[in-house]
DNA sequence: TATATTTGCAACCAATCGGTTTCACAAGCA
DNA sequence: TGCTTGTGAAACCGATTGGTTGCAAATATA
């Protein structure tokens, strides 16, 4: 079975519960709380999120409470970096072609 | 269907689709050339991504050139920017930590 | 100890996914 | 006018997905 981050950010709702836990770590229950859906499905949502390593757990109690690896997200912003080359180039070849325009406006 | 490009971006081979044609813009075979699978099957992927917005197609003659819009790349960029804003905060407390411990160690 | 709460896991289900094969339709070329 | 080339679409297939229900285990509480 595939898991990486890619897979893992495509479902809406996983988007959200990563949103969710960014700010504070929560329990399963509580984050189950702030969808329309069970709290079985929300528990399958964390065990993929956790098998991707974006998430991590601390048990207290009877009660776990799940917590974003922030570091993780960043492999996604890594993957960016090829595109965001060519959009940075764009737009100095952008900023070329104005200030040419700049010049023959003089 | 849903639609979006988090489920653009999920499959590997459409990833890869879309490094190739950010370079150049390039017809269904010659992009199928480059995975080990049939042009149908990189068909079905260029229609995904044409319909997620992610990529725009231009006749020449009976080839059609498909080239990457870069531009809807950044609504992954922009998604990660609440993330960005946490692992900066992160990197901030680590720096008053690190000051900290410095003035301590006067 | 008996009961309630919090959770994960397994079994099942309909829908979707990624792939293949087959076909149809243009556009170039002999 | 045939024939080849480049392409998309449809039909089908096994695997995976996201959801549900039901159950078991562990912890807290009476």
């Amino acid at each position: 079975m595939r898991r990486d981050i890619f897979q893992a950010i495509a479902d809406p709702t996983r988007r959200a519960i990563i949103a969710l836990i960014a700010l504070q770590a929560m329990t399963p229950n509580a984050i189950a709380d702030n969808f329309n859906t069970t709290r079985q499905s929300v528990s399958k949502h964390l065990r993929i999120l956790t098998e991707c390593e974006l998430v991590k757990q601390e048990q207290q109690g009877r009660e776990i409470y799940y917590s974003l690896e922030i570091e993780k997200m960043k492999e996604v912003d890594h993957w960016l970096n090829q595109f965001r080359k060519i959009w940075e180039t764009r737009f100095n070849q952008l900023d070329q072609v104005l200030s040419t325009i700049k010049k023959q406006e003089k």
